[in-house]
DNA sequence: CTAATAGTGTCTGTGAGACATTATTGA
DNA sequence: TCAATAATGTCTCACAGACACTATTAG
């Protein structure tokens, strides 16, 4: 096909809708009189349509709209966030995929740019419905798959669950989920909640992260303006010590175990 | 944004491009009268954009063109691939990523899906100027990222390649650009060519593949009918050993050395 | 023989995994 | 003191990296 014959020729798509996985995991806090470790849950933001929706009325969905001619899709993405969620900038967001297959959508031609957000819980406070009469609301992961999302929302929030597992493994984004400084029991804690298949004794997964040559400049410790290191008892009676991310994104290969 | 008030008060894009990044490794037989390893190198396929073009006239860009209501992505972008080259089915062909901003194309609002391909060199023999006036010619990667390249697809090639170099570390894509038996040096070479840094002793590389726990599985010893090991000489006049992959995809991480 | 690649062997230091043990805090 | 998490220690085996060395083939 040749690309200039282009918009009198061609029927053109009806839209370019951005949808958007809006990750979360919040911590629960157990009861007890003893300080203890929170629970922690992977949650997805999804909106309710209206009665009215002429596709899918009442059933629930990935936040989405469509984008303009006049922002690009990651700002779309982000203006979608925005409309559902008070969350301010440096949010981070990232691209998963496009789809489109015919009668994906009953209103027309209608790919859908899916995107992913991760959002530390403590930036989550109000999740303000806004002037959209449209519910908002946290679902548990399971909870969320197992409902009969709209549209093809479903394999959606499949492909950005495998998404971010995939990335939480392969990339430092955990500390999208994490205060910036933080436990080695939190950050393990984070792993295993996106990724349940991640075991690993943690006095082992400790040593490795921090005395191994490999793995230096991940991360290090958080060290206050007094120059001592910082500690926490948020999680304990007995603090513990802070560590923070360096600014280094290791390369990783299925050839050589370790980085290249 | 509501999604129901869709074509009626919006405008909508003027089409859904699908360009693509079509790779392959050749191998060029070094001269002399002593059987040598080949060159290596990885080309992509670019067409020249005709003169009357109203956009670009004349340089070279990514093979690209309309997506269709009626079929999907990966479709449209097979049918691009069929229409520059005469590679028959079962091409492994992976999304990129989509990309949309303001002024990206003259011609109005253009999103581009951006896929690649991994062909492998026995598959391109002929590379099919087809029917279309157009040209195509495969060129060694860094001159194409040399060339003044149409639209914005100096950023969209270079974004496939980060994209197959990341793929190649992590998972068995080099495999699309092998035979389906290969010698380790192959494979290394391989690996070398999408990824220059990859630097390693290649008497470690072979064994830490084959005999190394967290890797069995991998690949293995290639067996020929009459159950004994395949070997070939089109390397060296000694012959060597054949491997083949495995079907085994191993997932790595940056907190454990090595799988999980 | 030679020139090239294929393949083996060896040694050392580091890391992974499986524990067991001690330390520290508030209630 | 107790209940919880934090932190350290120890032992073994696997593995990575460096390097030297031998083997095999066609010409």
């Amino acid at each position: 096909m040749n690309k200039e014959q282009v918009t009198a020729r061609y029927r053109t798509p009806d839209g370019l809708p951005v949808d958007i996985a809006i990750f979360t995991i919040t911590s629960h806090a157990k009861p007890g009189s003893y300080k203890m470790l929170a629970d922690r849950k992977l949650e997805v933001l999804l909106v309710r349509r209206s009665a009215r929706s002429s596709a899918f009325p009442g059933q629930w969905a990935l936040p989405g709209g469509f984008s303009s001619e006049s922002e690009t899709l990651a700002e779309a993405a982000y203006r979608e966030l925005q409309e559902e969620t008070n969350i301010g900038a440096d949010v981070h967001i990232e691209q998963v995929k496009t789809v489109y297959y015919p009668g994906r959508d009953p209103r027309g031609w209608m790919p859908s740019v899916l995107y992913c957000a991760l959002v530390n819980e403590d930036r989550l406070r109000a999740i303000s419905p806004d002037t959209d009469a449209d519910e908002a609301k946290l679902f548990e992961l399971d909870e969320a798959l197992r409902l009969n999302l709209a549209f093809d929302h479903k394999e959606l929030l499949n492909d950005a669950l495998t998404f971010i597992q995939t990335k939480m493994m392969t990339t430092t984004i955990a500390k999208e989920f994490l205060p910036r400084t933080f436990t080695i029991r939190e950050l393990y804690q984070v792993i295993q909640t996106v990724v349940p298949d991640f075991q690993e004794d943690i006095a082992n997964f400790k040593r490795n992260l921090l005395t191994t040559k490999t793995r230096q400049g991940l991360i290090r410790e958080a060290i206050g303006s007094d120059g001592e290191p910082l500690t926490t008892d948020r999680n304990s009676n007995r603090p513990a010590q802070l560590y923070e991310f360096a600014d280094y994104e290791p390369r990783i290969s299925i050839y050589n175990s370790g980085m290249f």
